[in-house]
DNA sequence: ATGAAAGCGCTAACAT
DNA sequence: ATGTTAGCGCTTTCAT
């Protein structure tokens, strides 16, 4: 390994006035500038970031907790984080708290996994991360994160109660947008598929459309507003009682795209057309719907978006220490398919 | 923060015998040994690791260089490298080169990213990473990915020629068994669908089905082997070209899940059913599968396995300086579906 | 059983 | 403009 004093030696300087060559600290001769600056270059000097850390008492790594990095949003965030990253000088450490193998579809039982949790925050701030974001793999409230350490940190696509500064995204509002504009296009009966109730997303989401339907002084049959489970399956059931009964909804909003794939093929099934006879929307822009004809109109979450944001936090935290937290709500697109027209009645 | 030396003056002793304490180097009385490791755990002291890393040159760190977190099988693989190393006490840098933004469908111009992969290899190294696994989006041959720099390197979900050791998976051998599944069940008129015809997976697996085909003294007609472009629409259309002429295969292979769900719609719009008039199979057991009836058969490359082997072989090459480069071939897992049958003719 | 001391590679205040 | 020096927090040899 070459060292600065590797240098410093050949060039016949102190290693010092290496640092200060490398790091543009001022004065130093053009001539030796240059000297050492080549000499660096032919044996390929690389300086110890570690070293330089310890040093500063700087690491320039942020601890990036993931819940799971299979949960489907999560690499986007990370995409986000990492440009960011890339972008001011900062290295990603990457745990993997494994979550969706562990607890399957518990998803509020997350604090029996407070004890991962701590491990994975203790061993970061023992690496000297300079601040740690926290990525959930639902949109919820979770526990606090950090027991007792002190460092600085963000949530993204979760939040904790009251404390923390957290990245998220507009459930409610993109869903009050989406139905107005299926109200605009003329539809009046609607069947709503929503994901689990005692899911927070699905329930925010239903409070948007509500105040749309709200607005516009529309009453959905109780009967017209099913719980599904996220899945396909369920929601092609329930898509297919929907649409055999005699007053079938023109429109059928599922809150997420394989449910809404779901729907599409209950239809098919049912010799009925997307969209001439039946509108259908969905929210994630997941590779379900991307990939299916007709293209189903969906909500796409600004994930990426979100990872350089909660990475922006972390950054201001760092650098200003009695930054206060701040909430952080990103506007969603609304992706336009085929699948929503007119109500052909 | 707390140090070694708060410890040591608080207990009594001295920097030292604390790191023997905490270390377990033998040789310190019950006595102290209770004290130190009681004040310790009283002012929460975590070791800095940074310290530890530079004193003993040896800093616990992995580089993950991944040319696109966001591609399909990333996650997956990263996951299995996380739990490996999560295991062995190590921790994941990664770093995210985001090729799939840069170079769209264009696969093989990665020459032309050799800087960004360098930029990243150069950064990891300064990070004194104890090895670097590279971590491809598609599985093919690469350029070497180290410049100079002396460093132990598995690829993994991709290779370089001649040099290096490498984890991949068995694109022929499976299509191979795959193949012999359907001629087992009775087809012998096929239908295939391939990738694009520059992509070694494709031909990988083409090659495999060809082999069963020649054991089972079949010939397939030219019409009826068709490159797509892996994606559902073109698939879709192929499939309805198939199904539509008046010899119609009684089995399509896809090789790929989208192209496969292309397929099934294709049937369905034909009235075609699965699988009682045709059985269909895909490649990769990716959602656009699972969430979708009939359950596809398809193929499941052990992605997680192969992150977790790939963790197993750098370990061996940092332990072992002298290591020989080795290539590991991961066998797949056939996903049976309901969308496989035997011929109803 | 414990301490003293040196040093990993780097930086920065201070001296020349 | 360059060198001297001390030290970041830790480990480890050698001494006691």
């Amino acid at each position: 390994m070459v060292t600065l004093r590797d240098i410093a030696k050949e060039a016949g300087v102190t290693a010092a006035t290496v640092s200060y060559v490398l790091n543009g600290s001022g004065k130093v001769s053009e001539a030796t500038r240059e000297r050492v600056l080549k000499i660096a270059k032919e044996k390929g000097y690389r300086s110890n970031v570690l070293a330089r850390s310890l040093r500063n008492n700087k690491s320039n790594l942020i601890g990036v907790i993931v819940e799971d990095v299979q949960a489907k949003m999560t690499p986007k965030i990370i995409d986000g984080i990492n440009a960011a990253a890339e972008e001011k000088g900062y290295q990603i450490l990457l745990s993997n708290l494994r979550l969706m193998s562990k607890i399957d579809a518990q998803f509020s039982h997350i604090s029996a996994y407070q004890e991962d949790i701590d491990h994975a925050v203790h061993t970061l701030a023992g690496m000297q991360v300079d601040g740690i974001i926290y990525v959930g793999m639902h949109d919820r409230c979770i526990p606090h994160v950090l027991g007792g350490i002190e460092c600085p940190l963000v949530y993204c696509y979760c939040y904790t109660q009251g404390e923390g500064s957290s990245v998220g995204y507009d459930n409610t509002d993109v869903m009050y947008r989406l139905t107005r504009m299926f109200l605009e296009q003329g539809h009046r009966s609607f069947g709503i598929i929503a994901g689990r109730s005692d899911s927070e997303p699905s329930m925010k989401r239903l409070r948007g459309i509500q105040k749309a339907m709200d607005e516009a002084g529309i009453r959905i049959d109780e009967k017209m507003i099913r719980f599904g489970d996220w899945q396909y399956e369920k929601a092609r059931e329930i898509a297919v009682e929907m649409l055999s009964g005699k007053d079938r909804p023109t429109a059928i909003i599922a809150l997420n795209d394989e449910m809404a794939v779901g729907v599409r093929d209950a239809a098919m099934e049912l010799q009925i057309r997307i969209p001439e006879d039946l509108s259908v929307s969905g929210f994630d822009f997941s590779d379900a719907v991307q990939f299916v004809t007709p293209h189903i109109t969906t909500v796409q979450p600004q994930l990426s978006r979100m990872g350089q944001r909660a990475m922006e936090l972390i950054l201001n935290k760092i650098e200003n220490a009695e930054q206060e937290n701040i909430t952080v709500v990103l506007p969603s697109k609304i992706i336009d398919g085929d699948s929503v027209s007119g109500p052909s009645v």
